[in-house]
DNA sequence: CAGCATCCCCCCAGATACTG
DNA sequence: CAGTATCTGGGGGGATGCTG
């Protein structure tokens, strides 16, 4: 619930940034999400091995109060959710894909 | 020293990325090695007044194992050194550029 | 000025168990 | 299946003091 505060009142826009997506698993949420528009919760699971259950809850609410993802709820049993990226979720498609640009090419050099 | 180990062997390349930049301070120490080729470690701390000197120097020792920035230390006394993005730290440029964009954008819609 | 060493507290995140 | 609730320990990071 509680996170960093970064001070961004002295106008480093990189800080504003960073409060939306610095959660250690975000932007890993958001590559899958552009990869694949739609995902359910065990298919996010599924892509990060890493991150636990409860981890992955609570990443994905932040994104969802931040208003960069939106989820929808079937009430059938059992349960079944989908999260997708909002229009402003959309918008941070750019630094994304530069991220994964940088993580292929750091992979093949190193 | 220790840091949180992605599982990059899936193939995820965004979490090769976070390996070295999600430190929490270092994206905007490029930000501000971008904006200012060369900075030395005081002009660094009161561009971000709300990261502590001890993490500061945590930071910026992590990107300099990493090769992302290089420092250059005068022996003279009082000490002095200069810190500037490597070749390879100039590669991030297009990650940190977005985030900038992205972060202006939502300071003026927010 | 540019750090490192130490101390220490708080809270992050893993493990586990439970539920609609 | 898609989460919550609770407990717990270890470490991240602040505060402070010291040094070349």
């Amino acid at each position: 619930m509680k996170r960093h505060i970064y001070n961004c009142s002295e106008g480093c826009p990189v800080e504003s940034t960073l409060q939306i997506i610095s959660g250690k698993w975000k932007s890993v949420i958001l590559y899958h999400l552009i990869r694949q528009e739609v995902c359910r919760f065990s298919e996010l699971q599924k892509s990060m091995p890493n991150c636990s259950r409860r981890m992955l809850s609570l990443q994905l609410s932040e994104l969802e109060q931040d208003k960069i993802i939106s989820k929808k709820i079937y009430p059938v049993i059992p349960p079944k959710t989908e999260y997708r990226l909002t229009k402003l979720g959309k918008t941070l498609e750019p630094i994304i894909i530069e991220m994964e640009k940088w993580g292929r090419m750091y992979n093949s050099t190193h």
